[in-house]
DNA sequence: CTGTTAGCGCGTTCAG
DNA sequence: CTGAACGCGCTAACAG
């Protein structure tokens, strides 16, 4: 009995079940523009790829093309919670639809560099959410990366196309508390740099639209995820006359939450990010924000799929994009 | 003026530049075992190599070597918190440590069958939490994939590597309970099919610790993320007799809390999974278990590792893995 | 020892 | 619709 090594099928096994050459099994299959296959042919092709199941060598059409349909994102090292998870699973899925195969490296950067990465998967564009050198930028360019995007940062550069979402946040959050009647606003900002890129477009949003409504502007105070420690910014804020604080996100907001019942005093309003389930578990219920996770991927996807196409980039759809979750505490 | 076109640096350009042959140029860079090559003529490749910014490119090798160093993870639909989160990132970097490059695919398993995905990346493992057909491990098999491992899941062929530190979950928060003179005990179920995966195991162990502690087996009621709804299983438990629950995680635990405060009741005790930030926040302040994710990250990387070398797998240092967190609540 | 030549792996694509 | 070459790195066989 012959031994069953499982061979990796090739274009090769295709062509001779299907009595053609290679060539032609690669212009069925790819529906190659200009090419004319009888019928006939194309059905024994099809037929017999099928019979085999066959699966072209990503390897080979991507050694051979210089490009493969993978898109790469980089993760930074930060807690990512179910908010971004849930829309990498869309944007997974939107790009999926274009036919490109989605995968994060969720590995922090400092374990090698970021340049280990893309050349183990030959992307067709990397997406990231922090800033690229330039000297990574060309190098990615060189190597035949379509697409760089950064999504968040401060290089005056680089494309980030999620600065405005995160801003809209900022505006949302404080444009609740404003229409409220409050007029003195506190930002509780996250104990934590790593977030710091998310954290500081939110303030800004907030910033800005605390301006254009003329009113007291954010108090800003670092709030670490602890009760005890969150009382010192709640004195503050009180002794300063905020009635209503923007937090980073729910969880800051549950600490500012946690410090007012510390305190035991008649604290104030508190808007939180998110949406966590722990958001409409507390007391009182955490007035939130929350962004259409679903909408920012298909926005992501289309950037990503115009760019490699060399079209034009579509446009951000951004006032649908965040919502204010309306509760108890704000 | 020439056109700047960026090409790619191949091995022929560094064999140029060193004035040698491709071939040397590959033994060089590999440090390929039974090839001795003059120091002279070593540095003069490493140097070419490094001043041309030298990249193999990794479809090639691919190519050639039938496999790439990439580690493929697959995750399933279901919402991935930050704790699984560091536990991908953990893993990432042990992985790395070994030479693989670790990408995750976030997208729902519905988009695409699942071979589009490996077929795209060639990886030479594929770790998934939930279980594979048979026909995909077979198919997989025969493409050149080292290992599959699935994490989680009923198959009784498949590796389990996960199981047993979900059901210690289960026993530590049972134990903990049991110890603190609970004799009736509750379990609060998730309102999520998708996370049955992992609820079902933690379940087994509290099953496990009070089948073998002689104390009334776990009363088990769904609880979804509602105060309101809570409030029905809470009614239930007491109606029971029972003193103290162990939640699915925390999320399910604050509801729990938040059904009791709502009932104004002297509740029972509950202890949560995870430690999310909200758990020391809440009112009480939540009990809870935590599971070593880095030594989780570790002991997967090692069966990896140990796996593609084809060396036996490594065993899980199952005791020291789950801790109790003692707080206000249990 | 030191290094070279040659051919493979597999899908794509141009000239016939 | 086919033959043949190509993209790039690896490695067996071989010459100095």
């Amino acid at each position: 009995m012959a031994e069953r090594t499982a061979q990796r099928v090739t274009s090769a096994d295709v062509a001779r079940v299907a009595g053609v050459s290679r060539a032609t099994v690669s212009y069925v299959l790819n529906d190659t523009p200009g090419q004319t296959i009888s019928p006939t042919t194309r059905t024994r092709v099809l037929d017999a790829a099928a019979r085999l199941g066959y699966a072209p060598s990503a390897a080979a059409r991507a050694l051979r093309t210089g490009r493969s349909d993978v898109v790469l994102c980089l993760l930074p090292d930060w807690p990512i919670g179910p908010e971004v998870g849930s829309m990498l699973g869309n944007l997974s899925t939107a790009l999926a639809r274009h036919g490109f195969t989605f995968v994060v490296h969720p590995g922090n950067r400092e374990d090698r560099p970021i340049s280990e990465i893309w050349k183990a998967i030959t992307p067709a564009a990397v997406i990231a959410f922090a800033d690229f050198s330039p000297g990574e930028i060309t190098a990615m360019r060189a190597a035949g990366v379509a697409l760089v995007v950064a999504l968040l940062g401060r290089g005056p550069q680089d494309r980030r196309e999620l600065e405005m979402p995160q801003q809209l946040i900022g505006r949302r959050q404080a444009g609740h508390l404003i229409a409220a009647g409050h007029r003195k606003i506190g930002y509780a900002w996250p104990d934590d740099e790593r977030v710091r890129i998310f954290a500081e477009p939110r303030l800004a949003g907030v910033r800005a639209e605390c301006r254009e409504s003329r009113v007291g502007g954010p108090a800003s105070e670092t709030v670490a995820l602890d009760a005890e420690q969150a009382t010192i910014a709640v004195r503050r804020w009180h002794a300063a006359g905020v009635t209503a604080v923007c937090a980073y996100n729910d969880e800051v907001a549950l600490a500012v939450l946690a410090g007012v019942r510390l305190l035991g005093i008649d604290g104030p309003a508190v808007i939180g990010v998110d949406d966590i389930p722990a958001a409409r578990l507390a007391v009182p219920a955490l007035t939130t924000v929350t962004t259409d996770q679903a909408a920012v991927a298909a926005y992501l996807s289309a950037t990503v799929v115009a760019a490699i196409n060399e079209h034009p980039a579509p446009t951000l759809p951004a006032e649908a994009l965040v919502h204010v979750i309306k509760r108890e505490s704000a």
